[in-house]
DNA sequence: CGCGGCTATACATACGTATTCACCGCGCTT
DNA sequence: AAGCGCGGTGAATACGTATGTATAGCCGCG
């Protein structure tokens, strides 16, 4: 019943032909006929016949396999993964698979010595880093990854010193866009609620977007409406609180990320201020939540499937060619009612 | 630069011992004395050696990874993977890396013969099946599965037919936890939305739950307080629009998913009804948003890691053992705002 | 008519590991 | 004292593929 895998020695018994003309016949090598090409892949057909993946990569010193290496901040049970990376999943795995590669997926903690496992053990070519910041401290282990000649490709801002290639959103124009729209909404006085601390360089780029979007309707940004928050529901309402603890007044919120935005959202109507009529929020990222809040939140969304497809694009490109260029992909303002106009 | 990777010859080499050695050595093989063992890990140690995943499984002929397969039911696109998947993708890589296994990731669609693919390359030793419900269509591809062989598990009702083992929630015991407490809240009119159609089994299992915690409390179920919806916001709010529209009273819903939940939530929001006070609900899932719902939702939480670790246990299982045992996990219900006490 | 050049295929080999078998030396039994 | 078992190791080999090199057939041209 489970009888021997077949191999491509069987093929070539069944087609008539000897065994390295069936290897050349699949891999599309040429130098094969036609005629002889077609009894190949008819009896590779006819016996189920799948080239050995372990015995392939081994010839070719390759293993034809990405790793997606998830970066994990909470120590522990961690469900909590950035359901933007969640949501790029889909893409990748779809674009790997039309390029010919799998994918492997690994959680690692800062510590571990997760660098000589992927590559020295040859279960991938090359890793996507996802998680990684532009925390100083990752600094060391991307510079043993270029040492070791090891092919990844991470998402996030370049940051400062570019080790390998990079994906990322404009964030810079994303800041730019949201801040926009409240203008145009007739919103004056726009609080920005987000960290400036260096652990979200993403942040940082938001953040200059919205001053570029004040000052090209000549205003100045006015660092009495900034309050520092942290991506978490939490954080958005404490923002809240300061700012209003602060007396400072506002008729918009641009908050530079969604969780923060609905955090800020709830301490709001739980004060009785009507949103969007008395403040208009945008968030950034557009999580499944975001639409599900009432009112459904305005926010700037990444393109995900874009994200997904040039991280891996990116990889193999620099497994195959040796070196790869970064991108930055464009945003896109998705409106609701947590900023229509009045 | 890129040196050429040692291979066990080095190690051998270097340790002054054979090549045969290194590899009992590395792979806890008793015959290898204490003093020999410690020398070969010091050398592979200090070349940064790493076994060879392609020579090894070719030589072993395994692979010592398992294919994880999302099921698509949206055609192209599809960043709507079920976030509750999207959660045990955490447990199930920690615990294939605990037990010395890598996960390999991939989506298919229905039409495709991936059955093929993972085994009969040997890709994968096994396959963990998610989104793979109860569904009729469904039941030739198992029965091709069990047919050559390949093992695998999935996530879901056991449903009719037994192919191969199953890993669930205890449904039944959630849906009798949701309506007994809000019972306890004093509801006595609680609707219960959720379609009866076989491409959800997990909510007949639910269904089931209800009517048992109504009739331990001496009460019949009254089939017009059940009303259809899939799992969607649009269709939760249909059902209570459906609902109203049949003038159905009733002070309590059970949803049999928090989206669905969400959408009925709106839906009454909307028309000025008071929830928890005029309506308490309680959903099923306990995914991301519920929690950031306003009022915040009450749910029957899932175990995602759990489940998680079940899956890739089971399938291990199967591997290791030839079979495996099917697993139902316990449910736990999560009360918020939604459901509180007036 | 013979030879160069070209196409299509076969032959031989190497990739790095795990395992079977043979071997060696030592201590113990009879 | 000779035989035997056994713990520890080395030699040889097989896993299934891809590829460099050799060879057979064939056409055209001088």
């Amino acid at each position: 019943m489970t009888q021997r895998r077949p191999t491509s020695f069987d093929i070539a018994a069944l087609a008539g032909v000897s065994q390295p003309t069936v290897s050349r016949a699949l891999s599309g090598n040429p130098s094969v006929s036609e005629p002889t090409r077609a009894r190949v892949l008819a009896a590779a057909e006819q016996l189920n016949y799948k080239v050995d993946k372990n015995a392939s990569g081994l010839r070719r010193q390759q293993s034809r396999t990405l790793a997606l290496l998830f970066f994990e901040e909470r120590s522990a049970d961690g469900a909590l993964i950035n359901p933007f990376y969640l949501s790029m999943l889909g893409p990748m795995v779809r674009k790997c698979a039309t390029l010919g590669y799998d994918l492997l997926i690994s959680f690692q903690q800062l510590s571990s010595d997760w660098h000589v496992d992927y590559e020295d053990s040859r279960k991938a070519d090359g890793i996507i880093l996802l998680g990684y910041g532009d925390y100083l401290e990752y600094q060391p282990l991307l510079q043993r990854l270029v040492e070791r000649g090891t092919h990844f490709v991470r998402w996030g801002p370049a940051g400062g010193v570019q080790f390998g290639a990079t994906v990322s959103s404009d964030n810079e124009q994303g800041g730019f866009d949201a801040t926009q729209h409240l203008l145009q909404v007739g919103r004056r006085r726009i609080a920005f609620i987000g960290t400036a601390e260096p652990a979200y360089p993403e942040f940082l780029d938001r953040w200059g977007g919205h001053c570029r979007a004040l000052r090209a309707s000549g205003m100045e940004p006015d660092e009495r409406l900034r309050a520092d928050a942290e991506p978490s529901e939490e954080s958005g309402r404490a923002a809240v609180a300061d700012l209003l603890g602060r007396g400072v007044e506002f008729d918009a919120i641009f908050a530079a990320s969604d969780v923060t935005a609905i955090g800020a959202m709830h301490a709001l109507q739980k004060l009785g201020r009507a949103i969007p009529q008395e403040v208009a929020i945008v968030g950034f990222d557009d999580i499944p939540a975001a639409s599900l809040s009432s009112p459904p939140l305005s926010t700037v969304t990444q393109d995900a499937r874009g994200a997904g497809e040039a991280l891996v694009e990116a990889l193999i490109e620099a497994i195959e060619l040796g070196a790869a260029r970064s991108r930055v992909l464009p945003v896109h303002l998705t409106v609701r009612e947590s900023s229509r106009p009045a």
